[in-house]
DNA sequence: GAGATTTACTTAGCACGCTAACGATTTCCC
DNA sequence: GGGAAATCGTTAGCGTGCTAAGTAAATCTC
């Protein structure tokens, strides 16, 4: 009755994400960074400098408040300042500083070894299967909600 | 000199995992559910009523001080309660409430519907080589950790 | 050009994941 | 049996995600 593949599907993506995550925190705590750092930072390392926030966000697939709070963060712990754009004043960029370089180039090695660890013996046409299906997957659900019969009629008798 | 497919691979699979868990969040929230909710009266009803706090822990893949917090606002809302257990005064079991059979009915057939609308045209062959490769994955992040020199030393002259 | 709307960032508050550390109980072992 | 160790639930504190609502600036409209 329950249990085909297809209901696993969704507990199983979860996991591994999850997994995988929780793998990269444990290597990059010693450097004081966490996904949400490391991530923010390999981001702004290839917008170049020129990024504004909701730009920044956005590549993250983040809401803005969410950016809001790790740029606090990596601005108190000195990795990147901000800086009021001139042309439109409610905007800021956000500008890597010098000493990030090296973290970078830290943070990219160890994403790529785990990466290599986890992935190096799944057969390459595998693996290019499960990428095609996964961004098939996260366009569907990304797409604005079509719900034809969302209808409101469940009720939910109660609770809060 | 970037983007190699399995470069990606990590960030296809956070992105794929996030939007799918927003998709069902958005759903669900009517109900005063959400994703860790829905999760914990899932394995609930799955493991009936015997299930000390550890092994729903244990089964649902978190941590106990996370299960805390989701079965307190579980129990404020009233869908379960916790019993001490009998043999074993440091363990309580959990149980669910009359009332919550509804909302599992619920829960269960907008997650199902869900898998369906979103796997839907995904051909099962791709599917099942997805799976198979995603739980590859995880049993790899998951074995304890080997790392056989993890060493800080990694600096990595050359970025990624 | 003044008022309404939109846009960009921020603040406030919640959900849910983690680790570390604590109290109560059980179990292990001498 | 009695002290050490392990086990179970909890609390405390943090990181990272969200939505809703607020502020300042730009833009649109009349």
């Amino acid at each position: 009755m329950n249990s085909t593949p297809i209901d696993e599907f969704g507990m199983v993506l979860f996991g591994t994400a999850r997994s995988w995550r929780t793998k990269l925190d444990q290597r990059l705590r010693p450097l004081g960074l966490s996904q949400g750092k490391w991530r923010t930072l390999m981001h702004l390392s290839r917008g170049g400098d020129k990024l504004t926030q909701k730009e920044i966000a956005e590549r993250m697939g983040i809401e803005e408040p969410t950016l809001v709070g790790l740029l606090n963060r990596l601005e108190g712990d000195g990795w990147i300042t901000r800086q009021e754009s001139l042309n439109d004043r409610r905007c800021k960029t956000v500008h890597l500083q010098r000493r990030s370089q090296s973290v970078l180039d830290r943070i990219f090695s160890a994403a790529h070894k785990l990466r290599e660890e986890l992935l190096n013996d799944v057969p390459s046409d595998d693996l290019e299967t499960c990428l095609r299906v996964l961004n098939q997957i996260r366009e569907r659900a990304e797409k604005e909600n079509s719900d034809p019969h969302d209808d409101g009629s469940l009720v939910a008798n109660g609770s809060k």
